[in-house]
DNA sequence: AGTCAATGACATCCAGGTTGTCCAAGCAAG
DNA sequence: CTTGCTTGGACAACCTGGATGTCATTGACT
């Protein structure tokens, strides 16, 4: 039975859903509540570098002031702090906090427990081309996560 | 080289937006210019069989109101019409109209060119395995479609 | 000094989604 | 026949992650 290409990008989504989903609700049992993929995504792209507003916008492809807004809030819940550099008084000098290490150790322990589990049930060789089809085909294009909303609310069936 | 269990989403939602940005934009070049994937997936499920608002909610996981101002967007630029049930003066009859089947058409061409591409890419085995492979690791639950946002907008270099 | 580029702040808008409240129909049971 | 439950729909208020647009500051380069 060959499948239409429709299909395929549903497979795909809810692949991703279903990681990321259970991984955010896992996180949220593990005492870390009010944390979203999205958050997750931009401290490890803080942790890798993105020292600033701006930069972060661009290594997530999103505007300077959606990263901002994302900052703020990382900052307000004690994930990342906002020195300033002392060279540029204008820049800030974004830093993951010990507490969002531990977020981002947890999440990935969580990520890999899942990829485990998936490992099992169609067996190590089969995800490991899964994975390296997948990164062919994807590329090393940079992945967009202007991705407003559905990754910030929390989960629960719908009215 | 083990990938971790976070790029494995990574590669999914990769690949997910790959298929689905480019399936918009070339949408948009072939003439449907306001057709937003969310929309395309709604009226596949009016076209299969989802009558009303509170029951397309259902088949997308969303609440009724979310599903009632999509149709409205969808109506008002005609790509589904809604009647009343003659039996039940209350409720809706959704129904799509000539000009959404042809956005459907189309855009399951372009999916299908989409996924003719990717089978070159990586040959047709190596595809189909995929494929099946993905198919035992989410199951058939039900995609969640509550993606404010980001499935809406159009694309193009942010600021 | 004078211009340019880039950071970040602020304010406004948008698109999907969520609650919550309410009304109108049907239907079942007393 | 009335009472009550369930279901579909409308309306309103709000949230979240985005986009723009404008502006002041600042460092760099001429």
């Amino acid at each position: 039975m060959s499948r239409s290409g429709a299909d395929l990008a549903l497979l795909l989504l809810g692949g991703f859903r279903s990681l990321v989903d259970t991984a955010t609700a896992e996180l949220a049992r593990r005492g870390y509540e009010d944390v979203r993929p999205v958050h997750d995504f931009a401290m490890r792209a803080i942790a890798a570098g993105a020292g600033n507003a701006s930069e972060l916008g661009r290594r997530l492809s999103v505007s300077k002031q959606a990263a901002a807004k994302t900052i703020a809030v990382l900052q307000e819940r004690g994930y990342v702090t906002r020195g300033t550099d002392p060279r540029h008084a204008r820049r800030m000098r974004l830093q993951v906090t010990p507490l969002g290490f531990e977020v981002l150790r947890t999440g990935e322990a969580i990520f890999d427990e899942l990829r485990d589990q998936w490992e099992r049930q169609i067996g190590t060789a089969q995800l490991e081309s899964l994975e390296t089809h997948l990164a062919a085909l994807v590329g090393d294009q940079p992945v967009r996560f202007d991705t407003a909303g559905w990754m910030s609310r929390d989960l629960g069936e719908p009215v």
